[in-house]
DNA sequence: ATCAATGCAAACACTTTGCATAAAA
DNA sequence: TTTTATGCAAAGTGTTTGCATTGAT
């Protein structure tokens, strides 16, 4: 497993309505302690059609509530991650993601650009590895 | 724009066939400065079909020859890079990207694994900023 | 002469959208 | 009551695949 992570940025927009649906799908992710997709919360949530779920993952998204993660595959998933600069640690066996919140990177980053003649800088960096659970495995 | 980069790790297979349409496309990928993908290139290279185009990038990233960026509507850019571990530093503006050879990230990649329990870490980071020549747009 | 590569079109997988209906606010 | 969200199915998009043919070796 393999992913890429994209970290979204707040947008504006309305305050989401309070559906079953919705609240369902946000369950969902908040249980999750990984990256979940679009068809997967679709099979697991019986009586959530799929476009809903598609439709709510992307306002979660716009609105910053969620992670998006690109697979290999083309899939895109989704995970809970709140606000701030963060970088994922992915098992790369399990797909089980740590959240990181302290990044160190920035000076890297800033140094490295400067020597291409870069300017206003960003970084996305992730991490994979085997998580302690699978290792003992 | 927006890229995600997975650096794709180099596989067993055939020697490829010196095909004009294989020469026509690493002939294109060799002078791009940017990452490009199969419909652009397919586009750019009348009397090349679309399915050997992406036939033929797909064999360049399984090969080690080229990476493989995944673009956030879902598009795959590709681009000749040659092997060894390193980052890009592509410009949000055109496109342009630098390989960046030189990489310090093991040891901090290592360290915050280990908090965490994890081994057998690995890592992918992706720099964006603006470059020389679109700054003095 | 072989056997892989090409081209085309059909098939695929994931995601988005139109529209009538249901249900928050 | 007004307005947004849902569900379904159809349409989109990027990519892959089957198969006959071409062409590199």
């Amino acid at each position: 497993m393999r992913l890429i992570i994209v970290c979204t940025m707040p947008g504006t927009s309305e305050r989401a309505r309070n559906t079953p649906q919705r609240r369902a799908i946000v369950d969902a992710l908040r249980e999750a302690d990984r990256a979940v997709t679009a068809q997967e919360l679709h099979e697991r949530l019986s009586g959530v059609g799929l476009a809903t779920v598609y439709r709510n993952l992307q306002r979660l998204a716009d609105e910053g509530e969620a992670d998006t993660l690109l697979r290999e595959n083309g899939e895109t998933a989704f995970m809970l991650c709140g606000a701030g600069h963060h970088h994922h640690l992915t098992c790369r066996r399990c797909g089980l993601v740590e959240r990181i919140g302290d990044c160190r990177l920035d000076e890297w980053a800033r140094q490295v650009a400067g020597e291409y003649g870069f300017t206003d800088v960003d970084h996305r960096a992730e991490l994979v590895g085997i998580c302690a659970r699978c290792r003992a495995t």
